[in-house]
RNA sequence: GGGCAGAUAGUUCAGCUGGUAUAGAACGCCUGCCUUACAAGCAGGAGGUCGGGGGUUCGACUCCCUCUCUGCCCA
């Protein structure tokens, strides 16, 4: 063979090479000077501390079958790529490495650490981005945007200054969560519950005579330093009538009153509930309305501070330790007992999160929410599963505000600036701040220690990636003009409201505009056990082990042939060996398609080499137009004419367009699961099990007496064109899926140039009047012919090789014409020897028959039957028919069923059982005839 | 406590605008084959009272109610 073509298909060289080749030749760029519809996706930036793991492999191959698949469509394509600045990981990871040197960035200094964070970045920042590559994706890599870059920059700062003057955005004191670890606040929704077993105590608050005492149940018996109240529900008889009276909190001395406040649960511990407003969420609210103090016990690295006395410096589960021995001490615990209960853990997966009283800034989300839930439940965005919209919209109508300061260094700094008696604004500069404020230039002002939210810049995605105010200024771009909103977000469901609805909010704020149509919100991988992959557990392998030992296309398709829709998808993972088996299916797939291929240019190669013009034209002069040359290779000059089409042929261009329509549908509605498993059922069962078998039937002319040698060899010529135009279709169906080696098959097909891609070809279009469901159902029948032949066969123990002779009994011509035309099929399939087709034939001697829907198959046999054997096997067959039978005239002996039903349903049962009837009396007669 | 999703073969899942001779597939399992595209393959086979109960209907895996269990989200 001239083309390389090995027996297994070997994913590694052909993944490297053409992903190359791609870039080289920049086939992935988008244009915004184009007619063509457009067709976009935003990728959700990775974090740029991230590396690869197993959901993005799932979220970005989606997102490249989208669009590859509307890039053959004939769409202007354009997927935006980029990453985020990930403010607390990335400063973990610079903080880290200061700690190795023994250093904190207090040390060296905001600028100094600014500086380290970038080399940090440069160095080892965006590791993903380079392992994405390997997914083979096709996205224009030239529109990279880092959040931290200065065009998005610029657009952060100029929308916090637009929300702050407009009133959105806000100063405030409240409870936030603390991250003690890293220091800084961070928001409700990045803060995740787990259920601890932990202790509820309950403290004895004497009164202040020292005699009687109440008792209060806590589980942080560490914050009662910061007690101010003990609160009892109002319509609790039991405490009626202690409301306003005073106890002394323990250890503390300080003398408290008691409280009536709804928040107290009679069913609840003793009914009475400590009040402390700095540290808990809900006792700040009691303390606002009641108007209480709220003293602040904790110091912002998690320890207690000097309100707290003897307890100074020591970290809060020390003190809650050495608290309760203190209480043991002086015997001021009534009782402990175990309690499980969900406490709010840092999003990162660290420490427990501190409920912490402290300034911060603040985005209102009311006015925000309103359109962004309206363009949803309008429809105007679609979610697949369609179900989010249920807990979108239970999230956006009990919104709360959104916590943007953070206590960090590396991110956005606040652009807002203080004068020395604490007047403030937001401005782009100091300048601008001072005439804002109305001072003169002299005026010294200091700007905002904090920086934002990193999702702060990352809900500005849809708008930032397509570089509005990029300078600050510029509204509107030609990407935006062309690209928003973009079509399709692809993400996990577990950032829908860290992200996905803050976008919707943003951009339609800012730009009047939804951000995208469809939002596919992709499955959770688990392993073997249910759990989900992850580091802390270590049950993810590294993807780039295993797309190196199955190929790309094979973790592609395995990936999503794997992920229904809106489910969880499991799969057995082996951390130890770095596999994932499931993987399999995808590498065998991948394997089956390539020596299709290969037996397929085998053919095309032996029937092009054909000596066929030095032979005289014949008076009927065949379908070739007269060139002179020798066919070798690569194309026949031929096609197949209308009359030479056989029945197998029609059959496959019929289930070739079902498959089209099919894929079109599934992909329309997001099932792509479905997409791939239509292609796989396609390729592997239609294609290479029937029509491939068949091909070489009709190669191998069996019928040749009709043809002579040239005849036999243009018809042969243009049959194999007619394959490999067909096989191609099949590859550019499945190139979205399996980018490399449709790639490498095409250029092997034709001999194209390396830059040109199968990638910016059209994807086959779906012709409706090619498909004859008839036909198919005739195949169908056909098909299920051999295989009874072969299930007789595997009865009789019939060595694969060996030919058996066979007669098949039509039960009406159109069956007879049928099976009578494709006798060489039949014949070639179920290995027969002498095969008669005829009508009305008895059952020959020496024989055993099955009957197929009236029609009768008879394997005729040299050795004796078993005839015990042959009894069961055939009764087992009456039973079945007589059971259905019976079934069948029941329900049409039912007036209801034969007045209610539909016509065709009533019909087609009388047709069912009166065939169902025809075909017990030939399984009668045949058991009669051996007994 | 509230909400959402789910329960179908040993496993993972299809099927569910109610009707089509035996509820499908893949993987796994069993049997036989290295049949020159593919053993990463081919042919054949076993395996399911569709979570329990009730209801609607001529007819329910499919619709309704209820219970049990599992997962996720929110408080």
């Amino acid at each position: 063979m001239t083309r390389i073509f090995p027996k297994a298909y070997e994913p590694k060289s052909v993944d490297e090479k053409w992903y190359e080749i791609w870039q080289v030749n920049k086939i992935y760029s988008a244009s915004t000077d184009t007619d063509k519809e457009t067709y976009s996706i935003l990728m959700p930036p990775p974090n740029v501390t991230g590396i690869l793991h197993f959901g993005h492999v799932l979220n970005i191959t989606l997102q490249d079958l989208y669009i590859r698949y509307k890039r053959m469509l004939g769409f202007e394509v354009c997927w935006f790529p980029g990453y985020d600045h990930a403010g607390i990981a990335t400063h973990a990871k610079v903080e880290a490495e200061l700690r190795e040197e023994g250093l904190t960035r207090y040390d060296i200094g905001r600028e100094e650490f600014l500086k380290r964070v970038w080399i940090w970045k440069e160095k080892y920042g965006g590791i993903i981005l380079k392992q994405l590559r390997y997914l083979g994706i096709s996205c224009d890599w030239d529109r990279t945007l880092f959040t931290m870059d200065e065009s998005a920059s610029n657009a952060v700062q100029e929308t916090f200054i637009r929300l702050f003057d407009e009133g959105l955005i806000y100063k405030g004191k409240r409870i936030i969560n603390w991250s003690p670890l890293s220091q800084t606040a961070m928001s409700d929704e990045e803060v995740e519950f787990k259920e601890v077993k932990e202790h509820l105590f309950t403290l004895k608050y004497y009164f202040p005579d020292g005699k009687d005492y109440l008792k209060v149940a806590t589980v942080r018996p560490e914050t009662i330093f910061g007690d101010v109240a003990v609160a009892v529900n109002p319509k609790d008889e039991r405490y009626k009538d202690y409301i306003g009276k005073t106890v002394i909190v323990p250890i503390v001395g300080r003398e408290v009153k008691i409280i009536a406040d709804d928040y107290a649960d009679p069913t609840f511990g003793t009914g009475c509930v400590k009040i402390t407003p700095a540290h808990d969420p809900n006792d700040f609210e009691v303390g606002l309305r009641h108007n209480l103090e709220m003293p602040n016990t904790f110091n912002p690295d998690g320890t207690l501070n000097e309100l707290t006395g003897e307890f100074n410096g020591i970290e809060r589960f020390e003190a809650r330790k050495r608290i309760l021995e203190k209480l043991k001490e002086k015997d001021l615990i009534e009782k402990i007992e175990d309690y499980t209960h969900n406490i709010g853990f840092s999003y990162r997966g660290k420490e427990a999160v501190e409920p912490y009283l402290s300034d911060q800034w603040f985005v209102k989300m009311k006015p925000l929410a309103e359109d962004a839930l309206k363009v949803v439940l309008e429809g105007k965005i679609r979610f697949y599963p369609n179900h989010w919209v249920k807990t979108y919209e239970h999230w956006m109508a009990n919104i709360r505000d959104w916590c943007i300061s953070r206590q960090l260094w590396w991110g956005h700094r606040i652009p807002v600036y203080y004068t020395d008696d604490d007047r403030y604004t937001a401005a782009n500069s100091k300048e601008e701040a001072r005439k804002k404020l109305g001072l003169d230039s002299n005026v010294n002002l200091r700007q905002d220690e904090d920086v934002l939210d990193t999702w702060f810049s990352s809900w500005l995605w849809p708008l930032t990636t397509m570089k509005w105010l990029y300078d600050g200024k510029t509204e509107t771009t030609k990407e935006l003009e062309k690209f928003l909103p973009t079509d399709l977000l692809v993400t996990a469901p577990d950032i829908i409201f860290f992200w996905v609805a803050r976008m919707i909010m943003a951009t339609m704020k800012f730009k009047k505009e939804i951000p995208y149509k469809d939002v596919y919100f992709t499955s959770t991988i688990r392993d073997g056990l249910g759990r989900k992959l992850s580091k802390s557990l270590g049950n993810s392998p590294d993807p780039i082990n295993i797309i190196e030992k199955y190929g790309t296309d094979a973790v592609r398709f395995t990936s999503l042939y794997l992920s229904p829709l809106g489910q969880d998808v499991k799969m057995d993972v082996d951390v130890e060996h770095q596999d994932i088996p499931s993987m399999e299916i995808g590498r065998n797939f991948a394997n089956k398609i390539w020596n299709a291929g290969r037996f397929i240019l085998m053919k095309q190669e032996m029937v092009n080499s054909y000596d066929t013009v030095e032979q005289e034209i014949p008076l009927n002069p065949p379908l070739i137009k007269g060139e002179n040359k020798p066919l070798n290779p690569p194309l026949t000059r031929v096609n197949l004419e209308d009359n030479e089409f056989t029945f197998a042929d029609r059959w496959i261009i019929s289930r070739f367009n079902s498959t089209i329509k099919n894929v079109n549908d599934a992909l329309d509605n997001f099932k792509v699961n479905d997409y791939t498993k239509i292609l796989y059922d396609f390729i592997w069962r239609d294609f290479c099990d029937w029509y491939v078998e068949i091909i070489k039937v009709q190669l191998n002319g069996n019928s040749a007496s009709s043809f002579d040698k040239l005849r036999m060899t243009v018809y042969n010529q243009a049959l194999i064109k007619f394959v490999v135009d067909l096989y191609e279709g099949i590859i550019k169906l499945l190139h979205p899926i399996m980018p490399f080696i449709t790639e490498e098959i095409w250029h092997l097909l034709y001999e194209h140039p390396d830059e040109e891609s199968i990638s910016l070809q059209r994807i086959p279009e779906m012709k409706e009047s090619l498909i004859d469901s008839i036909l198919e159902a005739d195949f169908e029948f056909l098909q299920s012919i051999v295989e009874e032949i072969r299930k007789l066969r595997a009865v009789l123990n019939v060595p694969p090789q060996q030919k058996v002779n066979v007669s098949i009994s039509a039960h009406n011509n159109s069956t007879f014409d049928l099976l009578n035309n494709e006798k060489s099929i039949i014949e070639t399939l179920a290995k027969c020897g002498e095969l008669i087709i005829g009508m009305n034939i008895a059952k020959p001697e020496s024989s055993i028959g099955s009957v197929i829907r009236e029609t009768e198959v008879f394997l005729l046999i040299d050795e004796s039957i078993d005839i015990e054997k042959e009894k069961l096997r055939l009764n087992k067959e009456i039973d079945r028919l007589k059971r259905n039978i019976e079934g069948s005239e029941k329900k049409l002996s039912n007036d209801k069923f034969v007045n209610n039903a539909p016509e065709d349903v009533v019909l087609y049962e009388k047709e069912k059982l009166n065939s169902m009837k025809e075909s017990l009396k030939k399984v009668i007669s045949n058991l009669e005839s051996i007994v």
